[in-house]
DNA sequence: CGCTGATTTGAATTAGATCAACGATGGTGG
DNA sequence: CCACCATCGTTGATCTAATTCAAATCAGCG
C-alpha cells in the first residue's frame, strides 16, 4: 500500500539517504568510523551482502545432475532448463541484448524495471538483497549457465534485489513480451521455462533451509557441502574442490553471519581435517563430506 | 577479484541516488564522497537509505492485489493465478482427485510422489520442513486457494516437505502428467501456471528475507505485517485482524525460533500497544502497523 | 471439575555479534 | 618496480540476545 512505484519510492528513498547521510557524517565526525575507516564501509558491505546462498542439500533433480560418470567426453553435457528455453528463444529469432559485465559490475539493482529476463552464458553472478539496512545477503549464486531477473512473465512492477558479476560474464537480457509471445506458439518452450523457474525455487528452498539452523556452523557446513555440490570438482577420493574465489566476507553473506564467525568456524573445520587449503588457497577443499554433513545438525530433512 | 563490489555498488547507488536528490545534497554528497576516510561511511549510509526501501514492504502483484477500493460487493474477487490454472484444468475436463482433511491431518509428507500438484479450494493448510532436532519450519501458509506441492511439471523424486491441514480442508490433486498435456494444448495454461509459480516464489522470498534478522521481535514483526497482508481484515480504522488460529508454537515456526522467545516479543509488543487481543483472544489483532514496521528493523517483509 | 495443552515469566547458560588489533595479501599508481 | 592502502584472515575480549531449563498460571474440553 505504501510503496507504489516511481515518484514515491524515489522520494522516500532520498528522504533515508539524506537521513542516514545526516547520521553518517555526523558519525564520522566524531571519528566513529574514522579508525577502520575503510573497515567500517566494508563491515556494512559484508553485512549486506549476507542473505543469500545457494545452499541446499544435494538433490540431483534430473536435469541439473552432474555428468561424472561417463566414458567419453564423447557425452553431451546435460543441458539446463535455463539453456533450453535460451535456446528456443534463440531458435525463434527472438531479439535479444547480450551484454558483458566485468567483475563487481552491477546488472540491476532494485528499482530497475523487471521487464526481461536474463540468461547468464558465462561467468559467474550473484543476487543478493539488503535487510537491516546494510547487511547483504546473497540469495544466489550462478555460473556459466542459469536464468535471473524478476522470474515471471508478467511485470510486477520492478527488481527487488541486486545482481552483481563476480567474474568477466556475458548474459542475455530477452524481454518478457517477447518471451510471452513464444510460449503462446510454441508450448513446448513452457516447459523449459516452467523448469527453469522450478531450478530457481528449489534454489530459494534450499536457502530457506540453510538459514534455518541457529549455529553458524551447521549453516556453514550446509553451504559448503551445497556449494561442492553445484560448483564443485571431483578428484575420485572424495575429495572436492569448489573452483570459485569466495572470500570469508562472501561465505559470511550467504551463510548471513560475520567475517569473523565465518572465520572461526572455517578454523575449526580445519583443525578437524574436514576441509584442507590452507588459509592462502583460495579454492575451498572438502576433505570428508560424511563429518561435514553431521556438522549440518541433520540440516533439513528430506 | 570479483570482490570491489564496496565500490562498484555504492558507486552506482550513490548515483543514482544523486540523479534525484537536490543540486545542493547532490553536491554535498559527492564532496564527501570524495575524501576517502569518509567515503565508507557515506557509501554506506546511502547504500542503507537505497536499499532499505525497494524491498520489502508491501508489494502490489497485480493479481495478488487486495481488493480494497471497491464502491460494492459487486466486485468480481481477483482471481488467483492458481485458481486459473485450476479452471483451466477443470475446463478441459482432466481427471482430477478431489479429497477433504481434517484439522491436523496430513497431506503428504517427504517421500511421498511429487508427481502432481496440489490446489487448496478451501480451508488453510501450511508446508513445512523439519531441521535440528526436529524442529519444524513451516515453509508456507496457504488459505482457501493457491497451488502447493513440488512445483514443476517434471518429477524430480519425491515431496521434500510436509503438507498439513490446519483446518477442515478440500484440495484437488491433478497429476503433473495430465497438466503438461494441457499445457501443450493450450499455452494459455501455461501463463497462468508460470504466474502460480512465481506467486509461490516470491512468498519463499518473503520468507527468505524474513529469516535474514537476528532479532526475534525483528523476524516477528515481519511475520505479523506478512499475516497480516496476506489474511488480515481491516475494520477501516487502521486495525487488522487476522483471523487464523494461530498459537505461540505457529508463529515461533514461522520464524524458526522458539516458543517462549515468541511469547515474549509478543507481550512486549502487546505493551506497547503494537498489536492486541487479550491473550485468550485467538485472533492476533494489529493496532499500529506502523510502528511495527519499524520494529522489523529494516527487515525485509512483505 | 479435573485433565491436558497452551501461555507466561524467570533464572541460568550459551552462542553469536561487536569491537579491536595485526599480519598477510593483492592490486594500483607513481 | 616498489610502496601504499584497502581488504582478507584470524584471534581474543566484551556485550547482547536467544535458547534452555524449570515452574506457575490459564483456557478449553470431556
Amino acid at each position: 500500500m505504501p510503496r507504489r512505484k516511481g515518484g514515491a519510492v524515489m522520494e522516500h528513498l532520498v528522504e533515508r539517504l539524506i537521513q542516514f547521510l545526516c547520521q553518517g557524517m555526523a558519525r564520522a565526525a566524531k571519528g566513529i568510523y574514522r579508525r577502520p575507516a575503510l573497515a567500517g564501509g566494508v563491515y556494512l558491505l559484508a553485512l549486506l551482502g549476507v542473505l543469500s546462498s545457494p545452499f541446499g542439500r544435494s538433490r540431483p533433480a534430473a536435469h541439473t545432475v552432474r555428468y561424472e560418470a561417463e566414458g567419453e567426453h564423447s557425452a553431451v553435457p546435460p543441458e539446463s532448463p535455463a539453456t533450453s528455453v535460451l535456446r528456443e528463444i534463440e531458435g525463434a529469432g527472438l531479439r535479444l541484448i547480450e551484454r558483458s559485465f566485468d567483475p563487481a559490475e552491477t546488472i540491476y539493482t532494485p528499482g530497475d524495471p523487471d521487464d526481461r529476463l536474463y540468461f547468464l552464458l558465462s561467468g559467474t553472478i550473484r543476487t543478493y538483497k539488503m535487510y537491516q539496512n546494510l547487511k547483504e545477503a546473497t540469495t544466489a549464486l550462478l555460473k556459466d549457465e542459469g536464468i535471473f531477473g524478476a522470474l515471471d512473465l508478467v511485470e510486477t512492477g520492478s527488481q527487488e534485489e541486486f545482481a552483481e558479476a563476480l567474474t568477466k560474464t556475458r548474459i542475455v537480457e530477452v524481454r518478457k513480451a517477447a518471451v510471452a509471445w513464444l510460449v503462446k506458439r510454441k508450448p513446448e518452450v513452457s516447459f523449459a521455462l516452467l523448469s527453469a523457474f522450478s531450478d530457481r525455487r528449489r534454489m530459494s528452498d534450499d536457502l530457506i533451509a540453510s538459514l534455518l539452523p541457529r549455529e553458524v556452523s551447521s549453516r556453514l557446513a550446509n553451504l559448503l557441502l551445497n556449494l561442492a555440490e553445484r560448483f564443485g570438482e571431483e578428484d575420485g577420493t572424495g575429495v572436492v574442490a569448489v573452483n570459485i574465489r569466495l572470500s570469508h566476507q562472501d561465505l559470511a553473506n550467504m551463510v548471513a553471519s560475520t567475517r569473523e564467525a565465518v572465520s572461526k568456524a572455517m578454523s575449526e573445520f580445519r583443525r578437524e581435517g574436514l576441509i584442507g587449503g590452507g588459509r592462502t588457497t583460495r579454492t575451498i577443499v572438502l576433505l570428508d563430506r560424511e563429518a561435514l554433513s553431521e556438522r549440518t545438525d541433520g540440516g533439513v530433512s528430506r
